[in-house]
DNA sequence: TCAAAAAAGGGTGTTTTTCCTGTCCTAGTT
DNA sequence: AACTAGGACAGGAAAAACACCCTTTTTTGA
């Protein structure tokens, strides 16, 4: 029988290598290719069929796990991605939901577990652990939900103020009047409860918006 | 010939497991026993014999990578252990040397590079990647060797600006006048080479002074 | 397609931060 | 006793950050 082709998407060589190993030891699948982040997985893809499964790690440089779900929902939906990561923070892992993915994995599960959920995924179509349950269920129930409101230029906005610029500079960089940076940092102040800049930075590099 | 007996502490499961695969697919190395952190490697060595090379992630909860090195350093001298980890800050690896590490490897070696680390160690007692070698000579020439002498007060100074307290809220905590807070902070803009209070916060974060 | 909402920009005043220069005191040196 | 170095502190000015309230432009969606 033909076994289940993966393709493992993680930035830390050893990791992957050694995945994959894990991999293919299992009787239903074999590791197919790896790629250190999106960029490459995209550039796989135009010459390599599409895995089955991708187990994707959501911390990489350059095009990282969710906006490379993102792309493969798009334009290769029958593939499924599985989140295999040590972020278990409420954003990260609803974002990567929201993304796409079929299934959320810790990095501290043991081998069966992998194998279980590999399974399921082709089975059922999905696998969570868990604590991703826990996460989903307190989505909706309403607690602790926040930090989802924020837009895009938010983002980029809370990027620039975790450096030595003063607004001037970021309302430069960021083509807009220093007015405007001056609305967009009284907004954050009232949405994330903070009272100067600090704050902001402190949030910012609290939810990996920022990373030092 | 009898192979070379590893330990690998991690706590992340299935990456330790998944290195262990590698591993024992070495000529000369076969891995011994897995432990979630120094804690539980203390306890198994009460019962196993020590194995000829450790290899230590350095952010474990319980008892961290730095402390387990610390103590095996004075408890076991014989045993090799070895850094692997994701952390290349500058201070984190002067810390595992300084507690002992007779090497430094990153997460994205690969298997190849993992198997020469593995045989320099036994054959000259340490093996360190490029990164380690700059580092080192960083820290010797002088250059970015800076927190190093950083005082207590700065230290502490350096806590208290990474919260939304301004400078006079600061200087009462401190029992000090805000005038002298100033001091200190211009100062640190000097000795840390940044502009501005951000650029202490992040300075803080990065060296772990301040964790959030 | 038109009203409502959201985003962008503006004016003005206060507070905080930053950047100078310079004094006083203490401890260690010579 | 004079000399030096460093910590604690001050005054004052200029720049940046913060606060509040208001107008114009763009988007959006009913």
């Amino acid at each position: 029988m033909e076994k289940y082709s993966i393709a493992i998407i993680e930035d830390h060589t050893l990791l992957s290598e050694a995945i994959a190993e894990v991999i293919n030891k299992f009787d239903l699948f074999k590791v197919d290719f790896l790629c250190k982040n999106g960029a490459e997985l995209i550039e796989t893809l135009k010459t390599k069929s599409a895995p089955k499964i991708i187990l994707m790690d959501v911390n990489m440089p350059i095009m990282n796990g969710i906006e490379t779900t993102k792309w493969l929902s798009e334009n290769y939906p029958d593939v499924y991605v599985i989140a295999l990561t040590v972020e278990e923070d409420e954003s990260t892992i609803l974002k990567m939901i929201r993304a796409g993915a079929k299934g959320y994995l810790l990095k501290d599960v043991d081998k069966k577990t992998l194998e279980i959920a590999l399974i399921k995924t082709i089975e059922t179509g999905f696998y969570h652990s868990n604590i991703v349950v826990d996460v989903l269920v307190n989505s909706i129930t309403g607690k602790s939900n926040t930090k989802e409101a924020l837009k895009d230029t938010e983002i980029e906005f809370l990027k620039l103020l975790c450096s030595e610029m003063t607004y001037k500079e970021i309302a430069n960089k960021m083509n807009l009047s220093p007015k405007t940076i001056d609305g967009y940092r009284d907004n954050l102040f009232v949405k994330l409860d903070v009272k100067n800049r600090i704050g902001l930075v402190i949030y910012a590099i609290k939810n990996k918006i920022f990373t030092c």
